[in-house]
DNA sequence: CTGAAAGCGCTTACAG
DNA sequence: CTGAAAGCGCTTACAG
């Protein structure tokens, strides 16, 4: 930590060494082909041997700032985290950055990442918008005047989309556990209140009508041990369902759990799907049949439109979906037959 | 998208609104103390009227940038998620705001990452180094002249750093498993070729010798897959230890996960201790013993290390070491008897 | 192909 | 307390 005592190198101090003048540092640099092979070489060799690192924050007047902001509800949540992963991954790759956000779902922590973000004069910004049904926060989105890409949750904010189909998500779940002869299918978690609860409760209600089959939603928050919690109530009636569509894995792996202490063998006595495919769902035990959302797939995919959109000048594509595919694991077996 | 059409405002726009001179503008922005409550409020409404929103890329003059790079080797590892959910806590609460970057273990990525914040002019890194052992990628962090935290593995540079005690966290591992009269415990993972792993290790050595018993290192890649080949190799043997001591809690799940398949209850027949204490140790069955490194207060700790230096313009605190603990759960329980 | 000059949108002494 | 001027380290027309 010498900037103290030491400045921070300029372009005009590798001008000064190399012999030419500040403008054609400035196009070396930024790898302008106007330049000559010897001076390209020697304003290189310049800035190697003084240790020059360019100081983008100077570049005011640059096109771009290479930043792109990523906003998620929680980090914490491995489907995030492969996510941001893929963005980051993909970013990289391009020479751009990421700027990281958690807005721990809270509105007013989403409006202060997004104006730093802005602040930080951010390229673009991915957000999953938070579920909290705050207009303000949706509005400011578009508002802002910035280059926004809205991921996996469509808020009424009119900014470009990239989804998953949630609903069919929900219906492979449902036809597979139909299949193997469950009638009694709850599906647990989510509240309704954004997109990606919706789309999955309007796939699980239409799938189980068209099966004939008597719809029951459980909402629940998405944590482990929130599910835990509802599982027990669930199964401590006389009415047990013999199926559960969890919201995501958390939820899965929190149900399988009780579900295992309270003595029934999931898979045999009880059918639990997941949705994510998160990484340790394989792992779990039993392992977990889930609807696979290709998270990392998904962030690269929103880093891909993301990037296009800057480098060309154009906006984003309004909306994309990608579809899921189901992982068929231990975790969900023929319905128990009725004693 | 407007930016095409409609160019941002600049201070000099709220200036003449709010009638007063761009250096009044920039002081009440900047929450200066030296401008009249008047002139204070003129300027803030004028500014919230036009919708302007601060370009801190343009105060190239200013002393910090409020961007704080925060380095990791795997997003994707719930370790590692945990720790930078802590950091960007911590530095969003200050107004800060971080840079992410994921170098998946790669020093070449490392490099580029490095080097891409340096131009973006962070305020310091965080960085948990890669672990190849790369004496340029080492150097390079310091010969940067950035402020630069270390964290979790030590490597030959010269900076600050801020780690875990993973030689006391070992022992507290071997030292239950001794009492529940194991004594063939084996240590699943690392390859001791960085700081984290051979602090394990010597932790493991020397813990083991004190309690008079046979060491045995299983070298293992730090993925769940590996830990399951792993461990069908080790328990295909005759002499099959009682207990498994695991890098970490990802090493531990892959490591459960196939000694169920092979018919060994995990807690009566082999004991599996990890390492980390991620959300999902308490989820999986059986739930996991396992040394508990804090992850998200030991980001926190690193967020807070570096902006006290920023703020106060010392240097960081050269060591800081964090202790574990160790959390009980099912997947241990007392030896076997022998046959 | 290269350089001198003006400019980006801020901040920082310096006067008053 | 406030403003005019110079400055930060780059980029961008514009000449030649």
């Amino acid at each position: 930590m010498n900037e103290e005592t030491e400045r921070r190198l300029t372009i005009d101090d590798v001008a000064k060494v190399a012999g030419v003048s500040r403008s054609t540092v400035s196009l070396v640099l930024r790898n302008s082909g106007l330049v000559s092979e010897r001076t390209n070489i020697a304003v290189r060799e310049a800035a190697e041997r003084l240790g020059y690192v360019y100081n983008r924050t100077a570049a005011i007047r640059a096109r771009h700032s290479y930043l792109v902001g990523i906003i998620i509800p929680d980090l914490t949540n491995p489907f995030y985290s492969e996510l941001t992963a893929g963005v980051d991954q993909i970013l990289n790759d391009s020479g751009w950055i990421s700027l990281l956000g958690n807005s721990w779902e809270s509105p007013a922590s989403q409006e202060k990442i997004l104006r730093r973000m802005h602040e930080q004069n951010v390229d673009a910004v991915i957000v999953c918008p938070v579920t909290a049904a705050d207009h303000t926060a949706a509005e400011n989105l578009t508002r802002s005047g910035l280059r926004v890409l809205q991921v996996l949750r469509r808020t009424e904010a009119d900014t470009s989309y990239l989804g998953i189909d949630y609903s069919h998500g929900v219906a492979l779940a449902v036809d597979h556990l139909f299949e193997l002869g469950h009638t009694d299918i709850v599906l647990l978690g989510g509240d309704r209140a954004y997109s990606a609860a919706t789309e999955r409760y309007e796939g699980y209600m239409s799938s189980m009508r068209s099966h004939g089959l008597e719809p029951k939603h459980v909402p629940c928050a998405l944590r482990r041990s929130a599910a835990a919690d509802k599982v027990r109530e669930l199964f401590d009636k006389q009415n047990r369902p013999t199926a559960l569509i969890c919201f995501n894995d958390v939820v899965a792996i929190g149900a399988m759990a009780t579900l295992e202490r309270m003595g029934l063998k999931v898979g045999r006595d009880v059918s639990v799907v997941g949705f994510d495919n998160v990484a340790d769902a394989e792992f779990v035990q039993p392992p977990l049949t889930t609807v696979d959302t290709h998270a990392r797939q998904l962030g690269e995919r929103a880093a891909m439109l993301v990037l296009d959109s800057i480098q060309n000048g154009s906006s984003i594509a309004p909306t994309t979906i990608m579809e899921t595919s189901l992982v068929v694991r231990d975790s969900t077996g023929r319905a128990p037959s009725r004693a």
